[in-house]
DNA sequence: TATTGTTATACTCTATAACTATA
DNA sequence: TATAGTTATAGAGTATAACAATA
């Protein structure tokens, strides 16, 4: 008798074991990426600003899911070890358009080398397919249940 | 050099997908369980003592991978609400047996039904048998690389 | 001496409010 | 007035060191 998910409606509770999976994620991160003067948020800044370069500061915030005066001082950090530039927006001079530098490729590039070492370890239970699986989930889960819908919900 | 070994499975990168999930999941738990007087770790903590009633404060500080020192205060607080009780083991007076009040247990109660429509809205993107698929993988993902594999590795 | 729990402390993360400069 | 960015600040999460009681 194989366990086949009969049940209509009210799954196992995933949270837990996201945040779970996310704790373990962070406190190895943390470890491989120190040595390189970087914690984690500036790597999740650095890799939006390569995929998504030029956003405004409000843009990062509202992809990152942080407050936007936390930004200010993250992209402050990143600026001193001049991984990012900030420039005033030509259109709207209001904005400052945000853009990684080729210092700050360079380092994430690395720190994402890193990483991938990181994550094959924590996910060393799953086999590549199994891991392509969870990847596709992830992601619909996540952009199903985006800004958008976010905003919709009042209890947001 | 050193030949690497054929390796055909580059996946997907999970880790930052499980972070952001993680973070929706923190964030709208916090505001169902404010009213409760809960916060997340409170809930955490209290889903452990249920299923493993009677442990001692440094074994639940390796399950909830916390800082022995902070499950301290954390269970400080649940005391100070009577939602758990702290007994001295007979065998070792060293230790204390943490366990669940019946307060603690009801309040578990309403605030997991409350955390099951945050988690159905969180997840609303995936289908019910896709949440058991994801379910299955992280919890393999989590066993797999549990707190053995954990203390294997020298770079933990 | 080693271990369990505790306290004190510092550092990071996060959110709120008030301010500036532009629009 | 409304918006983008900034500053100051307070609360929560986390980790390290030193200590008391017990083994």
């Amino acid at each position: 008798m194989t366990s086949l998910p009969v049940v209509n409606q009210p799954p196992h509770r995933c949270g837990a074991l996201v945040d779970h999976l996310a704790r373990r994620l962070r406190l190895r991160s943390e470890s491989v990426l120190a040595p390189l003067g970087l914690r984690p948020r500036h790597l999740i800044a650095l890799t939006v600003l390569r995929d998504q370069g030029g956003s405004a500061q409000q843009d990062l915030a509202k992809i990152l899911e942080m407050d936007s005066t936390n930004v200010v001082s993250l992209l402050n950090e990143l600026e001193t070890e001049n991984l990012i530039e900030r420039r005033r927006s030509p259109t709207d001079r209001r904005r400052h358009l945000v853009e990684l530098t080729d210092v700050g490729a360079k380092l994430l590039a690395r720190a994402e080398f890193a990483l991938a070492a990181v994550e094959d370890e924590v996910f060393s239970g799953l086999s590549g397919e199994q891991r392509e699986t969870l990847y596709t989930l992830l992601q619909q889960a996540t952009n199903k249940t985006g800004v958008e819908a976010c905003r919709e919900t009042p209890p947001c």
